[in-house]
RNA sequence: GGCUCCAUGGUCAAGCGGUUAAGACAUCGCCCUUUCACGGCGGUAACACGGGUUCGAUUCCCGUUGGAGUCACCA
């Protein structure tokens, strides 16, 4: 059998959305499962839409994510350039162009702006809708060259039936068949000279001798018009595979204005590369197994293509997050430590505290990195709290109970030379022991005397601890004035 | 609007003619606990509708409805 090449094709035209990602994700498995080659090409066809430093994110990106490619710009294996305005100027494209005019299969179009915004004929949802009327077709060879010559701009069109039937194959979506009355004769180059997609893809994918063209399902409806290029040139039609869309909450297609369109938002709001890897590939796709958090490398294992999903996801910001903290919770102390430490500096204020503390206490309490602020920062500055905070039922207090715990436990703490959570502890149990009551009846007042929170990342005494002597002593003064002038 | 695709809980998603219709996120309750979180246990919640085919349809076929994609000198 032939070994597999997938290859991963963006444009760069700035930040790489998760659409995206996931096919170079689903292109990468598909090919590795197999032991087959992953190729990594650029499409830079559109100097409109070029974004300056684009392409370092996507080699970030692919970096980041541990898609390693088998081939690329930097990598060439035989089958470059791999970067497609580097083939523009080898002249790969205009080479095929020519042979398609030549074969009947591809025309010269002189139509220009005006005539072609006369064609438009429909407005639907503020769409225009035009198909080419075969304009140019009609041109005879001599006034071809005659236009040719004196340098009228001109595109090159794929020449397709009006009548009849194209069909295609798809892995997932099985046979599709369309009129050809759909197919439009799409513009294969461009007046600038530059090929379209439409163009560029079909032919770098034979030349780099793509087995299976993994995409979007946004290119299902132009899927026909691609079949018949490659029929047109009589080149062995690749093995397809759409992959279902990915939308916001609002089902529609993902776009930036939800915030977590590209995998560099995402990165930003504190969710870990490995993360979003396990979670996209889960999102259209799913293992035999109920397993759902996965490495890459037991994904290569897994990724099985037939079990990919035909209907859109949704992408849930919030089950990535649960993820994200599950990969957090397992993670190694020393690299959450290294990545948790700008958020606790900047949580308390760059206040000297014992950090490491701080960190084991967020690790098993966050979602995402910034979930640490909030969750601290009360160590750097009391917060302004209401003394009803101190009546808990089921802690049995009051704010008469807690004032007289506070009252009788702030001597004791002042004698109290040692201040480690231990001691501590041990301390506040005596009291508890000699008056009788449950732990939380006195644990419940100090602990919001220390923190003025509902809700902390550690109890009591933890909170004393790392706040030292002083400061929990003066926190505990406070609440008793508070408790006393209510 | 034409064409194409899709249709299991709020979300991801298993299922591929006979099941008490898995599991996960979210949500709710209980337990654990020095509050919270983690963890453990449990609950609520789904086969869009109508016709067929079949002894039997969530599963196969047709239609309806709903949703999405696409219709560029963008990819």
């Amino acid at each position: 059998m032939k070994k597999i090449r997938c290859r991963f094709a963006p444009s760069p035209t700035g930040r790489m959305h998760v659409g995206n990602l996931r096919s170079a994700l689903y292109e990468f498995l598909i090919a590795k499962h197999e032991g087959g080659d992953f190729i990594f090409r650029i499409e830079d066809t559109d100097q409109e839409r070029y974004v300056e430093g684009a392409t370092e994110i996507i080699y970030n990106t692919l970096k980041q994510t541990g898609l390693v490619y088998d081939e690329g710009p930097d990598k060439d294996k035989g089958y470059g350039p791999y970067v497609q305005s580097e083939r523009v100027k080898a002249g790969i494209y205009a080479k095929y162009a020519k042979e398609l005019i030549d074969k009947g299969e591809a025309y010269y179009c002189f139509c220009d702006k005006e005539r072609l915004a006369a064609l438009k004929t429909e407005v639907v949802e503020g769409k225009e809708i035009s198909i080419y009327d075969k304009h140019c077709l009609g041109l005879s060879k001599e006034e071809v060259e005659e236009k040719l010559k004196s340098g009228i701009p001109y595109v090159i069109r794929q020449n397709n039936p009006r009548t009849g039937t194209t069909s295609f194959h798809d892995e997932l979506y099985g046979d599709i068949t369309v009129d050809n009355s759909e197919l439009d004769d799409m513009i294969l180059i461009k007046s600038d000279g530059y090929p379209t997609y439409n163009f560029a893809n079909v032919v770098d994918d034979h030349l780099m001798e793509i087995t299976h063209v993994v995409r979007g399902n946004e290119y299902l409806s132009s899927t026909p018009k691609y079949n018949r290029l490659y029929e047109a040139f009589g080149w062995e039609i690749p093995v397809y595979i759409h992959l279902p869309l990915i939308t916001d909450e609002e089902h529609k297609k993902l776009s930036k204005r939800s915030g977590h369109s590209s995998f560099e938002d995402i990165v930003e709001q504190g969710i870990l590369p490995e993360a979003i890897v396990n979670f996209i590939a889960l999102l259209g796709w799913s293992p035999e197994s109920d397993r759902e958090i996965f490495s890459l490398d037991e994904l290569i294992k897994e990724f099985d293509y037939r079990r990919i999903n035909k209907s859109p996801s949704v992408f849930d910001m919030n089950k990535l997050k649960w993820m994200n903290g599950e990969y957090i919770k397992a993670m190694d102390f020393d690299r959450f430590y290294e990545m948790a430490l700008p958020y606790i500096k900047e949580a308390v204020g760059g206040k000297p505290l014992d950090y490491k503390k701080l960190a084991e206490m967020a690790k098993t309490r966050i979602e995402v990195f910034p979930d640490i602020i909030p969750l601290i920062s009360f160590f750097d500055v009391l917060p302004e709290y209401d003394t009803s905070m101190y009546a808990h039922k089921k802690m049995k207090t009051t704010e008469e109970t807690s004032l007289e715990v506070l009252r009788d436990i702030l001597p004791i703490l002042e004698k109290q030379e040692d201040y480690s959570n231990d001691a501590l502890y041990q301390t506040l149990l005596a009291y508890v022991a000699e008056k009788g009551v449950k732990n939380g009846y006195v644990m419940w007042p100090v602990r919001t005397a220390v923190s003025g929170l509902q809700m902390t990342p550690a109890g009591a005494t933890e909170i004393m601890e790392v706040l030292g002597k002083e400061e929990s002593l003066s926190r505990i003064k406070k609440g008793i004035e508070l408790l006393e002038n209510k």
